[in-house]
DNA sequence: CGCAGGGGTGACAGCGCTGTTTTCCTGTGC
DNA sequence: GCACAGGAAAACAGCGCTGTCACCCCTGCG
């Protein structure tokens, strides 16, 4: 059973012969070492391009005990926010010659503390990147700390140890996306909010009250309505907006997929959309303008911010600020109207 | 610069010490290896557990020349289609004790051969996944061969190599969906095909006409549109098909997205799906039933067959079929009606 | 009762790198 | 012209496993 393939032959002493020098010199160059003469330089990092010499991962894990991996462990079940974040930190691996080892982390599982220490010990990656919900997870990041395992996030949440941290400022943008829909002459506004643990909910759900109170304007509790960022309670928290006399105008919901279910939950009931009712969402997933209407929204720079975390991982600098704030956009599109009179 | 985390403990000798026995008995043990007394066994499995041992992947990679790496090489444009295939990967990689590695290909770098050589040269990766479009790029194809990288394809095409295939019949996917459209009163039904190169677009394309044809329907050139499976090309495909006279009452999009477009278009032209109009996709992505009204479309098995892919990779068998094929469903939602009188 | 044959086990030598130590060399100051 | 500091380079010893091989001991058979 299993693969075997058979070895490939350049290794750091062939390079080594071909140039003259002793392995160690190669490893030198190869690895920026100081204390190498530019003229010798030049002769390794010529066999060695001439060689075409790669390396071996696994001797270099093993002599330097290192792994070259960023592990990032993810729980959040929207694809296309796993697979942004996964392309910011690739590109941040590649350009430093690490590796990408995704981990997918069961949200629910009793025994996921335990599976998770157990891929950390088998991995051995050299570093993590968390990101929300998972990121917010004081079990995990207790387990981290006790492996000496560094990590950086994408998250809203203060954290509680001493590392990098991206984020973009969600109160703000959900202010800004408020105070859009007020703009439009919307004064009953609802708003579809994630669960109440979830931290990024905590901040989206205050820059609403932002706005709202800053207008003057009244927030009734049964405005409010907990989802949890899964389309299926986008659904069925739009039927309860629906269900209020008067109804809404123009709802807010704090995830894309919230905000794709309360429009099919409004479509369904024959209303139009943004005709007779509008609707924001938040993330500007690639769906948001392939739904019809298009979907008004806020975009984050998730890869940016998943690429920054890496790099930050792989070079870590004191001198750096631990939390960085990237910038937000709000994209306006087709669902979003002016009130109805 | 770069990470340095303090090595952790126990190792190979650690365990056999406690055990009583060799580092090598230990060897055999964990690797399954026959010729050790159960008793023995036992005794190193214990030991191992107390222990906590999890073996160095670097040094087995080093003395057991194999990385334990599964490579995916992916280069489709939609996030979930990737996301459900390294779902499968990863399972079968767990169960197997190896890593799943997702190496992105730029579709049309002309520098991607480079670069992907590059990849095998300094991942080492034991063997490599391939999903389409990429599985039927000859290129690559025989850059696999030259490096003498097993690998298995999920795929339609017939493949060069004596290479495991897994696949569905999409040629009886996309004919039965046609019979679908055929039995709701549809006869002026367009296809939105995916680009001639496709592997895939060939057999949708073909039941397609299948299914036409055996009911006797003509196929006029017009109501045959080429998109590229990307949202975009949905748009205008439907807007050609729009501009038919008569036009059509049903439209068959090989892929879920080119239908998201062309029911955008249709919605924004201000018909009625499908009161006006029938549209259906294919592949089921989680947008399907997001939508509304949400999309009549067929569901191929992705995770189960790249679970299955990976897993021969892992364990090959010769004794086994290539191909492996797998079944698909139709799912009718409420995107397919009745005919228009 | 002796011997071939094979399963069970351990000793040993690396896999291909890097950290550490040691040696060599070059340039400086007196 | 010589001692010496410190940078450049090589020597060396592993990192923690697995492949190979030698060895032992047991069985079964003549």
């Amino acid at each position: 059973m299993g693969l075997t393939r058979p070895p490939r032959a350049v290794t750091i002493d062939d390079v080594a012969d071909r140039a003259g020098v002793s392995a160690k010199t190669v490893s030198r160059v190869l690895n920026n070492e100081p204390n190498v003469r530019p003229a010798k330089r030049e002769l390794v990092l010529q066999a060695s391009r001439e060689l075409g010499y790669r390396p071996n991962p696994a001797a270099r894990s093993l002599a330097g005990s290192r792994s070259f991996l960023i592990a990032h462990l993810h729980d959040n079940p929207v694809p296309e926010y796993v697979t942004a974040v996964n392309a910011g930190i690739y590109d941040a691996c590649r350009a430093n010659g690490y590796f990408l080892l995704p981990e997918p982390v069961a949200p629910d599982a009793p025994d996921r503390i335990d599976r998770l220490q157990s891929f950390l010990m088998t991995s051995r990656a050299d570093g993590v990147i968390l990101t929300p919900p998972l990121c917010d997870d004081a079990e995990i990041l207790s387990l981290l700390k006790q492996n000496r395992t560094p990590y950086a996030s994408l998250s809203s949440a203060r954290q509680p140890e001493q590392t990098p941290v991206m984020r973009h400022d969600e109160r703000a943008a959900a202010k800004q996306m408020t105070e859009h829909l007020i703009s439009l002459g919307h004064t009953r506004i609802g708003l579809i909010g994630g669960p109440a643990g979830h931290q990024a909910s905590v901040g989206r759900y205050n820059g609403f009250l932002d706005a709202m109170r800053e207008a003057g304007l009244d927030v009734p509790k049964a405005l409010i309505v907990e989802g949890d960022y899964s389309l299926r309670s986008g659904l069925t928290a739009a039927r309860k907006l629906m269900a209020l006399d008067p109804r809404p105008t123009a709802v807010f919901a704090t995830n894309d997929d919230m905000a794709f279910g309360a429009m099919t939950t409004f479509m369904a009931e024959g209303l139009q959309i943004p005709r007779d009712i509008s609707v924001a969402g938040y993330d500007d997933t690639r769906l948001a303008s392939a739904v019809w209407p298009p979907l008004t929204t806020v975009r984050q720079p998730v890869t940016a911010m998943a690429r920054r975390a890496a790099e930050r991982l792989m070079n870590p600098d004191d001198s750096l600020p631990l939390e960085e704030v990237f910038e937000f956009e709000l994209i306006i599109r087709a669902s979003t109207g002016p009130a109805p009179k």
